[in-house]
DNA sequence: ATTTATTTTTAGATTTGTCTAAATTTATTT
DNA sequence: AAATAAATTTAGACAAATCTAAAAATAAAT
């Protein structure tokens, strides 16, 4: 019985993917936040999809996704990533467009129309925001990323992807003059706001906690 | 405000445009039966489609769609006729397997995305099963097809399309020998069943009255 | 360790698209 | 034209996903 699964427990699955961190719990408001909806239907929700094996639910104690819960959010995210990649790349879409339209591509689970797709644009290990693409398998690559924001001393770093691909986000980065794969050089933290000051460049600019916090860099030896 | 249309309403505006056939109503049983619902949901969703003036109404005397009905019917079939092109051009898919893919695809409703995708394609003007495709403004070429069914003497004639994309229908017409685009000679119209005896290339096939009437050709002069 | 605040869950209601069964209207047949 | 059959609509119910308001459990603060 390949268990059936609506858009809806598609979406809480991704959120929930998206929202965990290794050892850290995910709170039901925290989750309703990112849906968009009420507590109370998060709630609700996190009963049925226990049901249907993709998270262990505890009432009051928390939830976290299932082996089978996990690697199905990974195939969501492959999709989303896939399609991302091709509405910038082929379609020429702008890539602060695209997050939006993937979102609707993504519930469309056909295993072969995903291979064919992936097979089509190469099989991209990333997607044009820096992502990396879990494979047909739900099997993501190892990386040694990190967030600007975690970043404690000045240094040479390259730009590895923004984990953040709203409309918003994108088009401030781009304004920054950022890009995937540049090279930066971190001059100062300053503490009192953690902003960073950056040379992108020749250009000099201050990169806010926030910000920071969506880019992914890894150190230049 | 632009109105706002579910999935399921897209599903009912597209049966209805593909049931009317010029000066023909469409019946509630027809539509329920397209649809694979029963006459009574069909009932309730006609008053909600009259609502939203995407057709005109009236109980037990029938209905038909309005203009703006007609051409969001026409922009639904436009999208499902491009990305079935995709799937089968770009993706190579078997065009038996693309109509499956397409009615999910076809729901995603952007304009950008469709502008996009067509421009990709080449603004295409027939999808792989020789289908017209509207164009943005859901406007139809003028063609002068008609169904195998209804030639009633042999004559020499051109394959322009298969009306059915079902993975059926396209599975026979290969298995008869049969393209797109290819020149076929009726030699003789039994009409004990109405079916045709037709040459294509050397072989001389029997085509059965029901996959007469889904096929769409043009006389050769 | 109580009290207070926050988080989470439960209870009951709503909307959408569907159903079955019954009623109504239209069409067909004698 | 009345009786019968077929098509269509109405009425009432249900599942999914949502809501509001109230209750319960947990966490934080005095």
């Amino acid at each position: 019985m390949p268990t059936k699964i609506t858009i809806t427990e598609q979406n809480y699955l991704k959120a929930i993917y998206h929202l965990a961190q290794p050892h850290v719990q995910v709170s039901t408001n925290a989750l309703a936040q990112a849906l968009q909806v009420k507590a109370s239907t998060a709630t609700d929700m996190l009963k049925k999809l226990e049901q249907k094996a993709w998270l262990h639910y505890i009432p009051y104690k928390g939830f976290n996704l299932t082996a089978k819960g996990n690697k199905q959010a990974l195939l969501i995210i492959r999709r989303h990533r896939l399609w991302e990649y091709f509405l910038v790349k082929k379609l020429a879409i702008n890539w602060d467009a695209v997050h939006a339209l993937a979102e609707e591509l993504e519930h469309i689970d056909s295993p072969l129309l995903v291979d064919k797709l992936a097979k089509y644009l190469n099989n991209p290990e990333y997607d044009p925001h820096g992502d990396p693409i879990p494979n047909a398998n739900g099997i993501l690559p190892k990386t040694n990323r990190q967030y600007l924001s975690s970043v404690t001393t000045p240094q040479k770093l390259n730009i590895e992807a923004v984990a953040n691909d709203s409309a918003e986000c994108l088009q401030m980065f781009t304004a920054l003059g950022l890009h995937i794969g540049k090279p930066i050089k971190v001059l100062q933290i300053f503490y009192f706001d953690k902003s960073y000051q950056v040379q992108v460049n020749t250009n000099i600019v201050i990169i806010s906690q926030l910000m920071a916090q969506q880019i992914l860099v890894t150190p230049i030896i």
